[in-house]
DNA sequence: AATAAAACAGTAATAATTACTGTTTTTATT
DNA sequence: AATAAAAACAGTAATTATTACTGTTTTATT
């Protein structure tokens, strides 16, 4: 049970630190992959659970049937582009209000939810034009 | 291109609209199945597919690596059980005033979100009180 | 009735993820 | 420092949801 060192996770987690774009597994391990070359992709679903079950990193599931992740685990919004499906952080002010107002007229108890929100980021937008 | 009649297609908009539970591809296909027993279940893929990219039924993807359905396509907002993993309508107030707040800081365009809301169901508190 | 398009059943393929197995690493204890 | 148990690993196999393919049947139009 108790939780031992491993330099897989730590690269892992150091690979993840440095990235704002939410990668997927797979992008993790390509990655990881050029420092550590024999990794394996078990180990790196394995760790990335582990991580997640800790709270040191932040699981995203957006809907494109890939999971994300995230090393930044404050309180945030995510934007998906429908176009280029990539996955920006949003600085807005908290909808967490809306928990309370799914509350008003439900019986069961409500504990928080998952939002995000898609569109066409600024770059697509962009090539769109010209 | 152009849509052709099929029972097949017509029995699984039927049975979707006999149900509120949204459910999975793999429960639509068991219960037309008892109808029509020699359906497949790629017919049931490619028509849910269809449907729901007519408009006629919305599909809901609610980070539980299953895709529900839905026959109701009026706008609400959908709770899931942390526990049982039932799938319930809310009835509340409209929660897309969101997406503005979301566009204030965002150099791309939102054009909306995606909202669930978790929790524990009426029956699974009661069944933990006992 | 003839025909072309669409849909079908049944099966194979894909993709993301999890589970399994025998080996290696970590860490606490002698 | 040597030992030993627990944890983690690499590599592979299995699972699950879904999509794609193929030859046949159904629909709807001439």
């Amino acid at each position: 049970m108790a939780l031992k060192y491993s330099k897989q996770r730590e690269l892992i987690k150091d690979f993840l630190c440095t990235r704002k774009d939410h990668p997927t597994a797979d992008i993790v391990y390509t990655n990881v992959r050029q420092q550590y070359p024999n990794i394996s992709l078990g180990t790196v679903y394995r760790n990335l659970t582990l991580l997640s079950d800790m709270g040191e990193i932040q699981r995203l599931r957006l809907g494109d049937g890939v999971d994300h992740f995230d090393a930044d685990t404050s309180p945030h919004n995510h934007f998906v582009c429908r176009q280029c499906g990539c996955v920006l952080d949003l600085s807005m002010e908290s909808i967490d209000h809306i928990t309370e107002t799914a509350g008003k007229n439900f019986s069961g108890k409500i504990e928080g939810h998952i939002t995000y929100f898609y569109g066409i980021c600024e770059n697509c937008c962009r090539d769109t034009l010209s």
